[in-house]
DNA sequence: TCCTTTTTGATGGAAACCTCATTATGTACG
DNA sequence: CGTACATAATGAGGTTTCCATCAAAAAGGA
């Protein structure tokens, strides 16, 4: 909690931001009684703040609204396509980029396939694509993007390097703000790809205002991520949620219970699980008992956390999470005995686009600390710049 | 982040308060000229502001520091004695109770002494002796006191009610808030006993600003505590840190090592570790090896803690921290295997204060929010009043 | 004693806010 | 069709707060 004060411009700034924000969130025209109502201002000093925004092109005035008592009112909508974020999911099978406006709506998005052997340069090569792609659909050009963030598999650090990563050969070390650098004029941020899928749900899928939950990446490559005091938890050098790697929670070898499954006989490792989920559903009882051990496992790490934190919810996110109807009962049974409250368990919604937009969700939040913060002025929408390096 | 705003004299408001801030967060006097340069604010409008902080007795004059070119400054002081705050520790054993001022500085505590045993009624009674001990050392009384926060063993949910707890027989649901209202109308605010050792640890103690860090209560009772993005970590219900409730962790019954070493026979269990981890600092083996198998234990549910939250730092706090001489290599070195990366581990310095302090931190962290929020008037200092439910 | 350095105090002016009275522009109803 | 009512916009006058600037004051050193 910055208390920051200042003179009387900063003051007009600080009554401006609380209008913009005022309209963002009510999602819906004002009027000026309205807002003054929400700021606390006058009605006056409203008037002065609200036609000053609009002559910089931050809100835009709308019709008045037909049938009611009394003059009618002028109402103004915040501008949310004044500006745009670039999202960007750097997957294992596939790179996704989506470009939203201000409210975090999207608006276009691209998207290239890649396997996991892909070399680093190819990766990144595949990554220019989809977002060239997505920028093509919007019709807009790098240097009109406010903000870029990237959700990459493996451990990301404070500076966005890719420390740490198994599911690809040679991607760690990438130095990837130095490429989208090469591109976009814009902040950029890298995040990990399940923190991202976390924020995404906690901000607009199945776990949107809660406080503390726990996001389950149940999948090939199991992982967690987690959302605490209503914001994402990146810890000491990015690390987190990775309490599967102790060889006691079983997190390492629980998809063997899926692969050797009578049900996936014969398919290749990466159907196995759908095979399996796919036979429990139908009720083979050789597929239901492979699940619950499954489960079981999976209950193991997830306590572990469950009993650290005491999340409010738990959210089952990841390829499996596809198959949260025969996987969520199981998980639930599971993980009951070992906690003193249960957290509800809800399975993921946003699907694949969950990183990305979770991408967006980022990349909206570091443009708002920017332009909330004293330094950064409130000026005529224009694409922030990097900070040159000094 | 609440952007807020308002009128001009929010603005003075606001101004004010960066002052109060600057000189708090200095620690000693500052000149005019050092103000405008921490506030950002002229040098006329600085001189306005103080004055006015100064007849409202929030601070003071202090004698212009001699030696310097030119003309000899003013200096100001926060007056850290305009208000005072009460910390209490209700532990199994003795209650504390301990006044600060306003900068955190104990200025007199009270004592009493209680048994696991003691029912209810009798350990409130401790409770209100050792808080009239202390209102007496510090010549003040009830009402001077501008907060309260009392922590106690157990789960406490946000309302403050103590909804579970092992160590005391009829101490769970006890109405602390209500008992505490009785004798004082400051705020009042109930906490986890380990949850405030790790906020002293973090404010005054051995992790002073670390932002994410594990507080491990190693003692008869083991626990653990988080602070996570500089903030105590609650959770939902405030059952946080419960990990060693796992079977898997071994922490039910890892105290047993130590009792049953020979270095402790015949000893009353409560002394049981603290011969061992004395024979063991002479260098009797068993005694040795009952404290690693101890360690071992104990870095289990550590290590499911510390994958999951990749923390800077793990505090060694407890009763057993004052055997952090013998037991950090052994700890250390049981964690190692399990960690991706093995956060420092610090033992605990403030000893038997820990949890005072720590609750006289969230009394004084909760003054602040409300001092520093637009509604907290920046009236002359005087302790603030419940807000009466309505 | 004079000069340099730094703080202090005073004045004028501008920005931003508030209140209150007046005017404008719709709907409702006789 | 005209009047009453309700709400919104507009404008005048006043207050608070801040800034910039400049002369005066208070020390130490030459």
């Amino acid at each position: 909690m910055h208390v920051s004060g200042g003179d009387l411009q900063r003051l007009r700034q600080l009554n401006s931001l609380s209008s913009i924000r005022a309209l963002r969130d009510a999602r819906r025209p004002l009027t000026l009684t309205e807002l003054a109502a929400h700021t606390g201002l006058s009605r006056g000093s409203i008037v002065d703040v609200v036609t000053d925004l609009q002559e910089r092109g931050w809100i835009a005035e709308v019709e008045p609204s037909p049938g009611g008592m009394g003059r009618p009112a002028r109402r103004y909508r915040f501008r949310a396509d004044a500006g745009h974020v670039l999202g960007i999911d750097i997957g294992v099978h596939k790179v996704l980029a989506t470009i939203t406006d201000l409210n975090g709506r999207a608006v276009a998005s691209g998207r290239t396939s890649v396997s996991p052997g892909t070399p680093r340069e190819q990766r990144l090569d595949a990554m220019n694509r989809a977002m060239d792609a997505a920028l093509i659909a919007a019709g807009l050009t790098s240097d009109q993007m406010w903000g870029v963030a990237a959700g990459s598999v493996g451990v990301v650090d404070r500076e966005g390097v890719i420390t740490r990563v198994e599911a690809l050969p040679d991607w760690a070390g990438t130095d990837l703000v130095g490429h989208l650098a090469a591109r976009l004029p814009c902040p950029i941020t890298i995040e990990n790809d399940s923190k991202l899928a976390a924020l995404a749900e906690q901000r607009l899928g199945v776990a949107a205002g809660v406080r503390d939950l726990v996001y389950l990446h149940a999948g090939r490559r199991p992982g967690a991520a987690l959302i605490l005091n209503g914001r994402p938890y990146h810890g000491f050098s990015g690390a987190t949620g990775e309490v599967g790697l102790m060889e006691i929670t079983g997190w390492r070898t629980m998809t063997d219970h899926l692969e050797s499954c009578p049900a996936a006989a014969g398919a290749p490792a990466e159907d196995a699980a759908a095979l399996v989920f796919g036979a429990a559903r139908t009720g083979d009882p050789a597929a239901r008992a492979a699940v619950e051990a499954y489960a079981q496992d999976l209950a193991l790490g997830t306590a572990a956390m469950v009993l650290t934190l005491d999340p409010e919810v738990v959210v089952l996110g990841g390829g499996f999470s596809r198959s949260a109807d025969v996987l969520l009962a199981p998980l639930r049974e599971a993980l009951a005995p070992h906690c003193l409250r249960v957290p509800e368990i809800r399975p993921s919604t946003l699907g694949e686009e969950c990183v990305v937009l979770g991408a967006a969700c980022l990349a909206l939040d570091h443009i708002d600390h920017m332009f909330f913060s004293p330094e950064g002025a409130l000026s005529p929408p224009t694409a922030p710049q990097r900070p040159t390096p000094a």
